[in-house]
DNA sequence: TTGAAAGCGCTAACAA
DNA sequence: TTGTTAGCGCTTTCAA
């Protein structure tokens, strides 16, 4: 590929002159200019980014950590992540940790032999002091997304929040026992149950992993038998929404009329799934968008030093499932 | 942070030696390894990716180029792309062209400018003779896949043999009129296309472009409206099937008993909807995996130029849907 | 086994 | 306005 040296020996100028024609330096008289730029494009020049990057300056690259991409809402937000850095002239290096502590350790480290100017990431555990010392050992800013990482930039959804808020709505629907599907410091179920509890309700809630389709079924199955309330399921995430929704269909039990189910992410498939899914929508663009203007505010000045803490409102969005 | 020039510098060896050291060279005595060794752990060494991919050697890094991360194949595909690179040492830039011909090109300007060691692409047209100029003007190995580029090397499922494959199931399974989801120059619609006519149904299907929910509805329902036979919908991925789903049901029509519904990508979500779908499953991880392994291989030695044409086979996954 | 020197392609400081 | 020089952090000869 053709360097800047080659052009200027070319076209019979030092090579720092070609660098400045091709930086849009003014300072170059227009003939200069003509017959530079007509070489590089003649044989295609593309800038060496890693040299460039070697400077000290920018690399315009950007790390972006998520979960598990594969989840339909993760994608969606690399997706805007991807554009909102792309509209500002920076490409994106992207890593999936899968939720193996190893890897997002492993991923951290890549990120610094790029020499990347910032990372986004949706840690595996936010409130970790582990994933506070990971950042602060990275010479970059790093902001953590749909997550509240304490004492770190952070855009998220307030995930207690938005479980109470969930909380509210199928209490005020009429239901009176709930599960949860997702782990039990899952912020969201934290919330959830903090609200239920303030009903009175601290009884009636309660939460399982997601394992495998069957023993999900069966602990469903027997979580269903065990009271006569009526009954409604909170999933960690549409995907799980999905998978109960299945398994009622299996148990024959009809949605929302003998059991609600309600969702998170909103993800495109809910909208039309068989009942239409009820779920909770984050504002994905806006925080995707907010969080990369935000990095390039922190590169510009590193010394501004308090950590920004936005949280961003939860939407729920009622369908035919609860 | 640190560099070997320090590392020599408090371990007072020269800097090519802590190269050597920490490349693993062998001809380094035991106690400045265990010096070197030591200096870059304390420090927290991480080489400068940069630096090293400057020499002309290997930048260690992999464009991938898709055409929408947002959808669950692509998705799948990426992650399935960058655990084989991550396992050969290799991180990914990531790269969603949207369908979008422009950020395609501009995309490729990008791989180039980074100086990425190969490129997995997904093409928006890959029979364009743009896509192979495209292709021809890298100077680093590019190897298509889910779409068969014919001159470069491709992984992929044969798109009109998998149509045909859906084709041979849907007549032998009664039914008699065929909607095909998709644009006409699909190839899946191709392949579709002529075995139905060796059937003598090449009147009998046609196709539609989703382009709303509720376009699609009022055509889905003309096109029902317009025959007796027993019909099909073939939908060019899982997305548009679920849609069609939706519509079917809001027309109060039951699948499979009125009309038969197929979908294409087997995702993950096909399997828990209702009806479950029937699908057509491509070998992702394989050919994802492959492919990558190719990529480094054609790094090897670029000379070796024979492109190679990898075709997969589809599977059928049949559920309740058809 | 170790070090000195050169150079990858660029930017930045300084001179002219 | 243009050129000269130096240097980013590494790898790669070549000597010692």
């Amino acid at each position: 590929m053709i360097t800047m040296r080659e052009i200027a020996r070319l076209t019979h100028v030092s090579q720092p002159t070609v660098s400045r024609v091709l930086n849009g330096n003014p300072k170059v008289s227009p003939e200069i200019r003509e017959r530079v730029l007509a070489c590089a494009r003649e044989h295609d020049y593309q800038l060496n980014a890693l040299a460039k990057g070697l400077q000290g300056s920018r690399t315009h690259l950007l790390g972006v950590l998520v979960t598990d991409i594969a989840n339909g809402f993760f994608a969606d937000l690399a997706k805007q992540i991807e554009v909102a850095a792309r509209e500002r002239g920076y490409s994106i290096i992207l890593f999936n940790s899968d939720y193996n502590p190893a890897s997002e350790q492993e991923y951290l480290d890549v990120v610094r032999r790029y020499r990347v100017d910032g990372v986004v990431a949706v840690p595996i555990r936010e409130t970790s002091l582990q994933w506070h010392s990971y950042v602060e050992k990275l010479d970059v800013p790093v902001v953590t997304i749909t997550r509240r990482a304490p004492g770190l930039d952070s855009f998220y959804v307030d995930h207690p929040v938005a479980g109470s808020q969930v909380a509210e709505y199928l209490v005020d629907r009429g239901y009176r026992r709930f599960l949860f599907i997702g782990k039990n410091y899952d912020g969201k179920y934290v919330g959830f149950r903090q609200a239920l509890q303030a009903h009175g309700l601290g009884e009636a809630v309660t939460n399982r992993v997601l394992r495998t389709h069957d023993q999900l079924r069966r602990e469903l199955s027997d979580w269903l038998a065990a009271g006569q309330e009526r009954a409604a399921v909170f999933a960690g995430n549409d995907i799980y929404a999905l998978q109960v929704l299945d398994i009622l269909r299996e148990l024959g039990l009809s949605v929302p009329e003998q059991v609600g189910v309600m969702g998170f992410d909103d993800t495109f498939m809910g909208r039309h799934l068989s009942p239409r899914l009820s779920t909770v929508r984050q504002p994905t663009a806006r925080m995707a968008r907010e969080a990369v203007d935000w990095l390039l505010e922190r590169m510009e000045d590193p010394d501004d030093r308090e950590p920004v803490d936005r949280p961003y409102p939860a939407e729920l969005i009622i369908r035919e499932s609860t």
